[in-house]
DNA sequence: TCCGCGATCGTCT
DNA sequence: GACGATCGCGGAC
């Protein structure tokens, strides 16, 4: 029930982890053993060579994570308050990533409330990174580094709920530099996903 | 629903 | 010293 994705699946090309990331199942492990678990349904592909990466400058304290083996998270603040969630891709001094920007709570919605403040509206938990970040409680001080495929950690991705969804591409969102390519996905029709 | 703006602080210039 | 891979609020329509 709870086997993570091997490391091949994370060494696959960026943008097809990206997509085949949607509709997998994130599996975060928080105080007293409580599972907060949700599907992707958003992500975007950082890859090497793009402006708009924290790679792009090359390796640094904050983004060494990303330059690392592949299947490991990198979590970094963004706007000094959102921790964002990525999970890097490729192989080791690449530098290459995708971040997770959205997911469809499944387990733990009430503590997921509870994270984000007691929001009522559900579709506003998790719809968008820095509220997933909040939402499952992840700094860069816990899990930054963590590795997603051990069984053992307490942020994991597994298998969700299989490939029969409609797919839509477009071009990521919040960049003031950069190529515009065509390098974020979302599920259609998703309530969850932050924007359309 | 949409748009504009301020919050907030680690990181790199 | 400036700048974000963002969010939430307030006001307009």
């Amino acid at each position: 029930m709870n086997v993570p994705l091997p490391r091949s699946f994370y060494l696959q090309p960026t943008v097809e982890v990206a997509r085949a990331l949607l509709g997998k199942m994130v599996i975060r492990t928080v105080a007293g053993g409580r599972r907060l678990t949700g599907l992707i349904v958003e992500t975007e592909a950082y890859l090497t060579g793009d402006p708009a990466s924290h790679a792009y400058r090359g390796k640094t304290p904050r983004n060494a994570v990303m330059f690392g083996p592949a299947g490991h998270a990198y979590i970094y603040i963004s706007y000094g308050v959102h921790s964002m969630l990525n999970v890097v891709t490729a192989g080791e001094n690449m530098g290459e990533a995708v971040l997770i920007r959205a997911i469809e709570p499944i387990e733990g919605v009430e503590t997921i409330r509870t994270n984000r403040g007691g929001i009522e509206n559900v579709y506003r938990l998790t719809n968008g990174p820095g509220k997933l970040g909040q939402a499952l409680a992840l700094t860069v001080n816990g899990e930054n580094g963590i590795d997603l495929t051990d069984p053992r950690s307490t942020l994991l991705v597994t298998d969700g709920q299989g490939d029969d969804h409609e797919i839509v591409t477009t071009t990521r969102i919040g960049l003031t530099v950069g190529v515009e390519a065509m390098w974020r996905f979302y599920l259609k029709g998703n309530r969850w996903v932050s924007r359309r």
